[in-house]
Order: C-alpha cells, then sequence, then structure tokens
DNA sequence: AATAGCCTCAACCGCCTTGAT
DNA sequence: CATCAAGGCGGTTGAGGCTAT
C-alpha cells in the first residue's frame, strides 16, 4: 500500500502565503495553539495543507524569530557546528536563538558555503582543497585538518550517544512515578544495566583523560575588550585580524548585540529535545549531566556564560559544573578556526580582494 | 531603457522517525 | 511485531529582486 499523501492535494492553495492567510493561521494558533496540524487548516479557515501551515508558522510567523542580517558570532557558530555536524541544520538551530533550520540552510548554501570554497576550504569537510589554506594557515592545515576530523568523530558519536540516553531516559521517566522522580532529582539510581548509562561514564573520564574535541575548544575566558570572535568563544586573534574583525564587527554593529549570549532561559528553551534534557536538567536523575551538557554547548560561550549555564547543570549533581575538565583549548584547533574566520571575514565585500 | 544572468529565500517535496494502536 | 498517521528534517525548486551589460 503506498504512502497516503500528507493531505487532499485538490483545492488546496500553493506558493506564497498572502497576508490574509498569515493573519488567519496566526489568529486560530494564537487563540487555540497549533495543536493537529493536520486539523488546522480547516478549523483556521485555510486553504492549505497542514504541512504547509506547519512550515509556514515554524519558519516564517512564529513570534520568536530574528530575521535579517546574520550577525558576525552567528555566522562563526554556523561555520563551527556545520565542522562538527554536518548538515543537521535543526541541530545547528537549537544553538543559534531565534533563528530557524530553514534560515540556517539558506544562509549556508548561500553565503558561507560559496565564502569557504573561494576560500579553497571544502565546505563538506571543511579542509583545505589541495591541501592548501592560503599562507596563513595552508602551512598548518594538515595538522589541524586531522585534529578537527577527530574532534567531529568525537562530537558525533557524543550526540549519538546524547539522543540515545534521551530517549531512554524519558522512557525511564514515562515508566517511573513523578513523585519518585522529585524525591531524589539528584540522586539517580546507583547503578544501571542500560548500555549508554556505561558508555557515558565512559565517556565523561575520556572527556578528561584523552581531552576530547568538546574539551578542546572550550576556551573560558574574561569578556574584557575580548573581540567579537572572542566573546563567543574565547579563542584569540592575531593583531591582524582584530582590525578585520572589528571592521566587520562595526558593520554589524547593533544586531550582534541582541545575540551575544544564550541566557540559561534560552538553553531550556532550545528545540532539541537531547538538548533540553542535557542542557534544562530540571527532571534529569542521570548524574553525568553537567560534562555532557557542558562539553558541547559550553563551546559556544565563554566564561560568563558557562557560568550561567552552570548554575543550571549544577542542580543536578554536586553543585560544581565539570568545567575543570574543560581545559584550555589546544593551539592547532585555535590557530585552525583564527584562520578559517580571518579569512572568512577577510572574503567579506568590504575586505580586500579574495586571497585565491 | 531593456534584458539577460545571477542571487536570495520562502516554500515545496519526499524520506525518515516517532508514537499510537 | 506490524501498520499507519503525523511530525520533522534536509534537499531542491522557482518566483521575484538585483546587477551587469
Amino acid at each position: 500500500m503506498g504512502r497516503s499523501p500528507c493531505c487532499e492535494k485538490i483545492g488546496l492553495k500553493k506558493g506564497p502565503w498572502t497576508p490574509e492567510e498569515d493573519e488567519k493561521l496566526l489568529a486560530y494558533i494564537e487563540e487555540n495553539g497549533h495543536g493537529s496540524w493536520r486539523a488546522l487548516p480547516s478549523k483556521a479557515g485555510l486553504q492549505r495543507c497542514g504541512k504547509s501551515c506547519r512550515l509556514r508558522w515554524t519558519n516564517y510567523l512564529r513570534p520568536d524569530i530574528k530575521r535579517g542580517k546574520f550577525s558576525l558570532q552567528e555566522e562563526q557558530t554556523i561555520i563551527q557546528l556545520h565542522a562538527l555536524l554536518g548538515n543537521r541544520w535543526s541541530a545547528i538551530a537549537t544553538h543559534l536563538p531565534k533563528r530557524t533550520d530553514n534560515e540556517i540552510k539558506n544562509y549556508w548554501n548561500t553565503h558561507l558555503k560559496k565564502r569557504l570554497a573561494k576560500m579553497g576550504i571544502d565546505p563538506v569537510t571543511h579542509k583545505a582543497i589541495n591541501g592548501t589554506l592560503n599562507s596563513a594557515a595552508g602551512d598548518k592545515s594538515a595538522k589541524v585538518t586531522a585534529s578537527l576530523s577527530h574532534m567531529a568523530q568525537w562530537e558525533s558519536a557524543r550526540l549519538e550517544a546524547e539522543a540515545r540516553l534521551a530517549r531512554e531516559s524519558k522512557m525511564r521517566t514515562a515508566a517511573s512515578t513523578p513523585s519518585k522522580l522529585h524525591a531524589q532529582p539528584t540522586n539517580p539510581p546507583a547503578s544501571t544495566s542500560s548500555p549508554c548509562f556505561h558508555m557515558l561514564h565512559a565517556w565523561q573520564g575520556a572527556k578528561i583523560d584523552l581531552e576530547s574535541p568538546t574539551s578542546t575548544l572550550m576556551f573560558p575566558g574574561s569578556n574584557a575588550g575580548m573581540l567579537p570572535f572572542s566573546r563567543n568563544t574565547g579563542l584569540e586573534l592575531s593583531e591582524s585580524n582584530s582590525a578585520m574583525w572589528q571592521q566587520r564587527s562595526d558593520e554589524l554593529e547593533g544586531e550582534e548585540s541582541e545575540w551575544k549570549f544564550m541566557s540559561k532561559q534560552q538553553l531550556q528553551g532550545l528545540g532539541s529535545e537531547e538538548t533540553e534534557h542535557f542542557i534544562g536538567c530540571g527532571e534529569s536523575w542521570f548524574p553525568g549531566t553537567t560534562s555532557i551538557g557542558a562539553g558541547f554547548t559550553g563551546m559556544l560561550f565563554d566564561g560568563s556564560n558557562v557560568h550561567d549555564t552552570s548554575e543550571c547543570w549544577g542542580e543536578s549533581s554536586n553543585g560544581q559544573a565539570e568545567q575543570s575538565s574543560q581545559v584550555s583549548g589546544d593551539e592547532e584547533s585555535k590557530n585552525y578556526w583564527n584562520g578559517i574566520f580571518s579569512m572568512v571575514n577577510s572574503e567579506k565585500p568590504s575586505q580586500s580582494p579574495p586571497l585565491l
């Protein structure tokens, strides 16, 4: 039996949404919530497929969407996350508040991808094409790309583990009584037979012992006098790059101020289940929450931010997020990202012509 | 001013995953 | 366990706007 269409195609409108349709959809959702998307169009008086309504809402009408140019920090975050996650736009979007996966995907395809390619960086692998970047970073590219590849493997495996654990935890939570959970929210079962559980314990150890990639990108630092990139990741920039960053920063003045750090509240509101599980951590009984959550998301923040989110993570353990394990990043990764971002920045129209 | 080519991005399509039965 | 409905996701398309000639 073939797959049934998501909705009856006959008589349904396609193409761009009119202001009237937007108004209807907004009014309906504001009053009733979206409920079942399939049933929504008829209830809201729209001649649209439910899927189309959902897309319109999530990508355009939702009130918590930020539109317009991407800030410098957002660009940098997208590049970083894409290097680690690949084309997993929804996962990337969970780390960019107020941006939709569709918007990020479009921005990547129309801007960032081209810019990287133009610079001689393969936008898929984030490695130098023909083994050369430019004189600033080319001679180090082999080492740093190997490092990055290692990082990506770690991160990819870790994300999978997180997702598995989140699912498993969800099932456990559903099977347990709420009172039990609330009685000892910070004191999980002493042991579990779950392979994920053991795996993640091992992971935690590995993070410390082996300096996992999530750790290597942690550069907690002060905000004082930091450039845009530094504000975000703590990576340092050379003096020559500083001027370029400042110029780019000036171009985007006003935009990026909106998006400096994710607040605890924003983190808790992230869409991804696994992210919510590990970062939101309100009901989590899993003892390893702190370092697991801190690993990936932490790389997006500077010291103040880590502090902020650790308030949350601390609730699920002994109150001390394991930030001590997130050692300062290694020089190779630093140089890699400095090289890439300085080149990305130099590719801006306002900058000097392409190096290639 | 006309038009061809390029670029952007909203929207669609089809596949995959998840949850209910 | 199998099946189905619904939602979610990533890839792709094409209309409209912009730029160059």
